[in-house]
DNA sequence: TGACCTGTTGCAAGCGCTTGCGGTGGCGGT
DNA sequence: ACCGCCACCGCAAGCGCTTGCAACAGGTCA
């Protein structure tokens, strides 16, 4: 077992009180006994019980981080910066993973958090306002990332603009028949969730201010990952009228895009140009275009604005942009490039211009 | 704020010390009584205050996991899987991001556990004996993951038989020029650790029992990233006499080592065979051919072992097994397949038994 | 020289639980 | 009818800190 106060404070000859105070740099105690704690502290190994000054004090010094999930590059990434920024603010941080609607249900069911943190980071989970209420009311601070809240401190992407910018990357590379293929929200747990939604929307603005047509066969919706991409995808190849490009809500369900796309012979870009979201530390190795949003400050943000709201100040409302990254996925579509009379090596059979 | 203890007491006319032995199924209760408490106390929206009950019992129903990084993928889904099993045994988890050397030192440099946890899961890095001393001295639990110690509870892979088994399959496939692509260990802080190291002796082993020389120019090391991975296939690409096959020690790695390939215009696998290590989730849109090691179960292991420990049963040192999954980038070398007069279809000039 | 600060320290009352122990009452056995 | 036992319950003493308040110096000012 280790040191406690009172060992403390007869080494220094002191009270318990005047080690307390010196520990923890309050002011009314002289720097030479200060000093003298310090060291005696030192030399004992001495580290306050963090349940007794919890008890003592109200605070935590904890703050929970909520995901939807963990096995997923982007939260790797934004809890790990987060947490960071939070260790170093001289917090724990507590992990909860409400992977599934039972769970969220049981983490807002009661006063789950009551006790254990003063405040939260709730990533890419819309909190309703009954669920903000009970938190508030247990105390909690609140930062929001990846949704917003009226009088809560959030960051966000501009997803609405970064979808237009997206289609519009499309449409000024020629392209004219454009999927989007989507998140499905299919359990409720919001897994999904407002940002893809918002994506979908800029994509509908973007071609509707460009004057193209709705189409909703063109928007595909399945689950965020490999095999959902894979899905939508499918389905897509099998309309009577297959689009030249697609914009896929994340990178990862755009990597099951590209893994259709050759498994059905077709080239990318030649035949079929692809358009991810995230900039997935793995889209390099596949090559993948995508709309970038700065994730690891993301989480360095949230984790700012919890600390404010802590300390009292007015959180902000972060909106980040995205901006394109460009690789190798987007193309002109092939009937320019033909019109045009571009080279074209690919196994296409018509080589108009050619002798 | 919530209610106490004191309020539930009131409302159900019994003592406080009674409400504390109902609401936590301790015999010495009537039946009756207890609903009554239970009820009151569901009716107030009690929860007991995990810091004062930390102080009066000395345990803190929470445990820490550390780990080395969090943004990749074996460690989010090993949290992942780890955090779930603990939450259901009414665990807090906390935690712990040792990315440098200096936090890892800062970690084990005082008595940062203690009060805070009463266990740790250690991930993905080998302690040293001091250091699993000083978690003892702080009443810690300890569970491995990755990684072995005497008499501490563990769970980790057979990666020397692993190593063995991924260089037969090349070897069984007719190649002789067999590479091997580590995780270098650069700044100290264990990011590549032992079970990388164990690859590499399999890696050898199996070569000299199939009677192969040993060549140190065909082990290349790197950080353990796609572009790690890269940058050690570059390597291997100006050697005099270039391997046909690389066993890599992460398929983070290999996909760098693939990008690699696909640049310098080789094929995957005709003129160069690949086999990662991990199953990694995104393993399936490359084809990657790796070795898998169920990583969801070493997270529950892991769990579990360190809820052994803390009931007091002596913890197992589990070693799983790893099996080879066979996808797209291993094959025959090129060689054989010449040799055979297996047609083959890519850009190679000569068709052996072709009219 | 005495009243009055000001800066430094200690006292003691909590914070909200847990738990050993002692006190009930009802019951069966003799 | 008495005794002893047991099941149930409450008392009160902590657990190891924090903090308002009082106490005590050693000045300063009149």
């Amino acid at each position: 077992m280790t040191a406690s106060v009172e060992s403390v404070a007869e080494m220094a000859g002191v009270s318990v009180s005047t080690v307390s105070r010196a520990l923890r740099d309050i002011p009314g105690v002289s720097s030479a006994t200060r000093k003298r704690v310090q060291e005696a502290a030192r030399e004992l190994g001495y580290s306050a019980s963090p349940a007794a000054s919890r008890l003592a004090t109200g605070r935590t010094r904890a703050v929970g981080i909520v995901v939807p999930v963990l096995a997923k590059w982007f939260f790797g990434k934004v809890i790990g910066e987060a947490a960071q920024t939070l260790r170093e603010a001289g917090f724990d941080v507590l992990l909860f993973e409400l992977a599934t609607l039972a769970q969220r249900e049981r983490f807002f069911g009661g006063a789950h958090l009551h006790g254990r943190t003063d405040g939260v980071i709730i990533i890419a989970l819309q909190p309703t306002g009954d669920e903000l209420e009970l938190l508030a009311s247990q105390g909690q601070a609140v930062a929001l990332l990846g949704a917003e809240a009226p009088g809560i401190g959030s960051v966000s992407v501009d997803n609405a603009g970064a979808g237009q910018a997206a289609v519009r990357h499309l449409l000024n590379l020629g392209h004219e028949r454009i999927a989007f293929i989507g998140i499905r929200d299919d359990d409720g747990s919001n897994l999904g969730g407002v940002p893809p939604l918002q994506r979908l929307m800029g994509y509908r603005e973007a071609l509707s201010t460009a004057g193209l047509p709705q189409d909703v066969t063109l928007e595909q919706f399945d689950e965020n990952s490999v095999a959902g991409g894979a899905l939508a995808m499918s389905r897509l190849l099998v309309s009577e009228h297959v689009p030249t490009a697609a914009f896929v809500a994340s990178d990862e369900m755009a990597f099951g895009v590209l893994k259709v796309l050759r498994k059905a012979g077709l080239d990318v870009p030649r035949d079929f140009s692809v358009l991810g979201f995230d900039n997935h530390e793995l889209g390099d190795v596949v090559d993948l275009t995508t709309m970038d949003h700065e994730v690891a400050e993301q989480g360095r943000d949230a984790a700012r604005i919890l600390l404010d709201v802590l300390d009292g100040r007015s959180p902000a409302a972060i909106v980040r942009p995205a901006r394109l990254v460009v690789r190798e996925t987007t193309a002109p579509p092939r009937a320019l490039r033909l019109a045009a009379g571009t080279p074209d090596s690919s196994h296409s059979a018509g080589h108009p211009g050619t002798p």
